[in-house]
DNA sequence: ATCCTGCATC
DNA sequence: GATGCAGGAT
């Protein structure tokens, strides 16, 4: 046993890397389909796929991923909207756009090789400083802090840090505080493992509510367990204000089951995907519907960050040539049969309203 | 720096 | 029904 070494650390964070890394060896978890491996690529896409998405659902993806694009080249060399289609059930469309244009500019920029540094990576879209610090860990072995959502959990908790990390300010400290705890240098090897031990214990252990500290391998040297409520960390003020808004949408169906639907613009809520033609007012759907039945269907609430939509679906029967003129842009739209757009990239209101539609079978039309 | 975003989870 | 996340846009 090593004992801790005497200065250079303060006595409050003991060996904080050294517990880490070793409880990460027996503990953690290390047979993802992601790990044991350097190769940038993977580590990238298992990183972004798990911005917002638990291990459980990103295992059935991660696979079919890679199986149609095998490199950063046949990513970047797919149309956007078959990235999309494999993306499609997975949410936060914004990562799997901002993925297949990262993907361009490391082919085009970068020669097909991931940039190796923590600052290159951290340029590229879709990647953050906590992202770009898992890949450089990962891949390079770079001494590079990650802070997400659990691993500050953990670090806020074991540091006893209690400022309010919606001041920037804030923020920046505790990144501070994060690199001061990373594995010495006489200790790079380990930069892999410590970084998945914090994932590991972040996601299993620290959890928000219950944390499990008996089982922690850093119960001894937390502030937060000491003074004896570690959920109080972290501290965050939030302050929202949510505002409302109202769409209707123009669902028209023909016999064959197939809904028209049309590609968003490429900037704006929802962009790039696929949505049946949307409008400000019911006065203003009536002007765009085709002559014929319309028939209401019940309006139901979509909460975003700061904004409450109330949509209403209003469906209409299919008039040849009259969903051409729902829309002026020239956003392309067609007629999808449910096979078809189940694997488009589709607003998860959007997804569940056309999946009720297609259970409800004939219900009226 | 500050605000905005889409969705899941608790 | 409220809150959080991790990145982008301004």
């Amino acid at each position: 046993m090593s004992a801790p070494a005497a200065g250079g650390r303060g006595a409050a964070a003991p060996d904080v890397a050294a517990r880490v890394v070793q409880w990460q060896a027996t503990h953690g978890r290390n047979h993802l389909p992601w790990q044991n491996t350097r190769d940038p690529y993977r580590v990238w896409l298992s990183e972004i796929m798990l911005q917002q998405t638990q291990v459980a659902t990103v295992l059935g993806y991660y696979q079919r991923f890679l199986d149609r694009f095998p490199d950063v080249q046949a990513l970047a060399a797919a149309p956007q909207d078959d990235v999309l289609a494999l993306w499609s059930g997975l949410g936060y469309y914004s990562r799997a756009r901002n993925l297949h244009r990262c993907a361009q500019i490391v082919v085009e920029q970068h020669g097909g090789q991931f940039p190796a540094s923590v600052q290159q990576l951290a340029a590229l879209p879709g990647i953050g400083r906590s992202t770009a610090g898992a890949i450089a860990a990962f891949c390079f072995g770079e001494r590079a802090p990650i802070l997400d959502a659990n691993v500050r959990r953990v670090l806020t908790r074991v540091l006893g840090f209690g400022d309010d990390l919606a001041q920037a300010a804030s923020e920046r400290a505790l990144w501070q505080r994060a690199e001061e705890l990373l594995p010495r240098e006489d200790l790079l090897q380990a930069m892999p493992r410590y970084t998945q031990g914090l994932m590991d214990l972040g996601a299993g252990i620290c959890l928000p509510r219950k944390p499990s500290c008996m089982l922690c391998p850093l119960q001894d040297v937390c502030v937060a367990r000491r003074e004896g409520e570690p959920e109080r960390y972290p501290v965050r003020t939030r302050k929202l204000k949510r505002s409302a808004g109202s769409w209707w949408l123009l669902l028209q169906r023909d016999a064959a089951g197939r809904v028209w639907l049309q590609r968003r613009p490429d900037a704006g809520i929802w962009a790039g995907l696929y949505c049946p033609p949307d409008f400000d007012s019911h006065q203003a759907l009536m002007d765009a519907a085709p002559a014929g039945p319309l028939q209401e269907l019940p309006a139901f609430v979509h909460v975003l960050t700061h904004r409450d939509l109330h949509l209403h679906p209003v469906l209409a029967p299919a008039q040849p040539g009259a969903a051409a003129q729902a829309q002026e842009d020239e956003s392309p739209g067609g007629w999808f049969a449910p096979a078809q757009w189940r694997a488009l990239g589709l607003p998860a209101p959007i997804r569940t309203l056309l999946e009720r539609l297609a259970q409800d079978g004939g219900l009226q039309n």
